[in-house]
DNA sequence: TGATACGTTCAATACAAATTGAACGTTCGC
DNA sequence: GCGAACGTTCAATTTGTATTGAACGTATCA
């Protein structure tokens, strides 16, 4: 039964762009009594250690595991957490957060390059101001998106 | 100015994973003031014609592009549109839905298998209770989650 | 009807991203 | 201080996925 869930976890964290060794991980651990060692889930999952070692801290970052020590034991050992709002949060502030201000920046410097070249060629053949007016909608769009996001997010916060 | 904007777009949704060609068409068409035809696209980015057909079809079931006919010409032109809120919505409907969907299966199978097992086995060493507690909570969660993604959805339709 | 100009499909390929594993740094016990 | 047991890193490799392009089906016009 185990096996099911964290074969399906695995497929569906891969599909969603974030690998498959992170939802296997996650899942393992999640469904073990016992706080989990990197030996444990290489041992378990079939995957390298330096696999286990990134996901883990990956998934640390987030809120989604938490370390734990066992005394007299030199490994580090994880449990998983079960706050999913808040873990959800996190990884989609870091994830797609991540990638949208790559996109953010082209999009101002493309704004600033073609005011300029606006200014200094008014008798080109260019329409400008079409492309101004397609460029304030993107604009537009992503203030709504912006405020539709953190409302969205706040309400994940309030669980 | 408009190459910037592309290539810009096509990382972006080549990271966000639903490959680098649909930004660069939809964002080539959307500054576009003539509808553009496959062979215009294949020439302006240096795509291939399938993908070009493929992903134009794509954009076209998202409504983010509309078909023109233009008279006296056999091919097929498109131009963009602009309702970013509800081209959103619909492509995420689509990509992530069909995404979870075979999540959501496994998610009801392995419980059923769970049930099962539990039943038939009642004297075995396995943990049923913590089981049990552990697939509750993800289900509690996948409630709340699937009300918080109808809410939304529901405010982005709104505009 | 035949020839041409399209759009579509899908197996082969190219590409990007995840995973591996050997080398490395660090900590702990002796 | 030394050795052993860890966790970490990153270049090489594997894996998954997007893209290509030749073959195909279809519509249009002479």
């Amino acid at each position: 039964m185990r096996r099911r869930f964290i074969e399906a976890a695995g497929q569906m964290t891969q599909t969603l762009g974030v690998g498959r060794a992170l939802g296997q991980v996650f899942t393992h651990i999640y469904f073990s009594r016992q706080p989990q060692s990197l030996d444990d889930l290489t041992q378990s999952l079939g995957i390298s250690k330096g696999s286990a070692s990134m996901t883990v801290r990956q998934l640390e970052q987030w809120g989604a595991l938490r370390k734990v020590w066992i005394k007299g034991e030199r490994k580090d050992y994880y449990e998983a957490l079960d706050h999913f709002g808040r873990i959800i949060r996190r990884a989609l502030l870091d994830v797609i957060g991540r990638k949208m201000e790559s996109g953010d920046h082209v999009l101002q410097d493309a704004e600033e390059e073609m005011q300029e070249a606006a200014a200094g060629s008014a008798d080109d053949a260019t329409d400008w101001t079409f492309l101004r007016d397609r460029v304030a909608k993107i604009r537009a769009f992503r203030g709504r998106a912006q405020r539709l996001w953190d409302s969205s997010i706040l309400k994940m916060l309030l669980k």
